[in-house]
DNA sequence: GGGAGGTGTTTAGGATAATCGACACTCCCG
DNA sequence: CGGGAGTGTCGATTATCCTAAACACCTCCC
């Protein structure tokens, strides 16, 4: 959770090929101060860490969002998806062992009379999709709507949402959630 | 560009529905400093601004991330998605006029023989897609592969990337990008 | 009126970070 | 064997932030 700032501005410095000097003189500090932040022997003021990143320039949220690590794994066959759903909504994610994701992308599938429930959901981040196949009705606080094939949504996860299926057919969404909820 | 992290704090723990004192006991700092801070009297160290926000509990990536405004825009007929590609890609956005957005989800259609070039995109971020229909070859830094209908990928953008139709069928392709490129 | 308990704000002083200038090191070239 | 120009690191001073304790204000209730 706590996340090594030190480590990552050196990350970021070095991705761009800059000394110290280099990105002290772009952002307007001094080489010392990158170097004492970049071994952790002092905590920035988030005001000069923000002088720092417009050197590269990156913003604030870039910076802490940023992922360090890699992972190899890029292609997932369409059976590599894990599926975590229930019978009703199976929900088939990629990518998902993949650690410290920036967000979540799922296959989704809604079988007739499926209805993710009354006690609508809410959660951080946001979330958006476009619907493949089928029909689903979609409530977004109080606004509501049934989308077809080619529709598209896109709201702030902290809004209480549900979809419910109430034709014949299935319905399939590709969507993708950030931060990752799952 | 620039963030007002007062404005974002107060929001933050208004939304939590709590006091400076509150937030401060829980957080293990003073309600000066809260204070301080709500109102961009001082630029709180990385490390301080973490302890804050430990207290309600939020990550830093998940504070500079943030979008405080609302946007009304749920719903996205088929028609209403930005194109915003050329004849051989065309690239569909949702929510496109959004300001502020998380990350950029896009309906992608490859006409045959369709290629985004050889000299390989890379920009910050992640993202990831789903097939839809038809096949794409995928080239992710020395990676290769050809992805069929529901098969998928993930990678972090910042490794060169390429994507190919050499087929005779249009490829379609549903995908998200964080943070958002277009 | 006069507490008690809540809110956010302010101030003086000690703690912490940023600067400046030196230092030690490596690499390259005469 | 020296420069010279690059690198990152390290003290001593200056600037900034964080804390503790007051302050001012509000509402409720005796």
């Amino acid at each position: 959770m706590t996340i090594d700032v030190g480590a990552h501005l050196k990350a970021v410095r070095t991705m761009y090929g800059l000394s110290q000097r280099e990105l002290a003189k772009r952002a307007g500090v001094t080489n010392g101060t990158i170097s004492l932040i970049e071994q952790n022997r002092v905590s920035p003021s988030v005001s000069s860490l923000k002088k720092v990143l417009d050197g590269v320039p990156m913003s604030l949220a870039e910076f802490f969002t940023l992922d360090l690590q890699v992972n190899p794994q890029v292609f997932f066959s369409r059976d590599d998806l894990a599926d975590i759903g229930d019978r009703e909504v199976s929900l088939r994610l990629v990518a998902a062992q993949r650690p410290n994701r920036a967000m979540t992308i799922m296959h989704e599938r809604y079988r007739p009379k499926a209805d993710t429930g009354a006690d609508m959901l809410s959660h951080k981040g946001e979330e958006g999709g476009i619907v493949v196949a089928g029909r689903v009705e979609l409530t977004v606080g109080a606004q509501n709507r049934v989308l077809g094939p080619g529709d598209a949504y896109y709201f702030t996860s902290a809004v209480p949402h549900r979809f419910r299926n109430f034709g014949d057919e299935s319905c399939e969404i590709i969507s993708a959630c950030t931060p990752p909820t799952f």
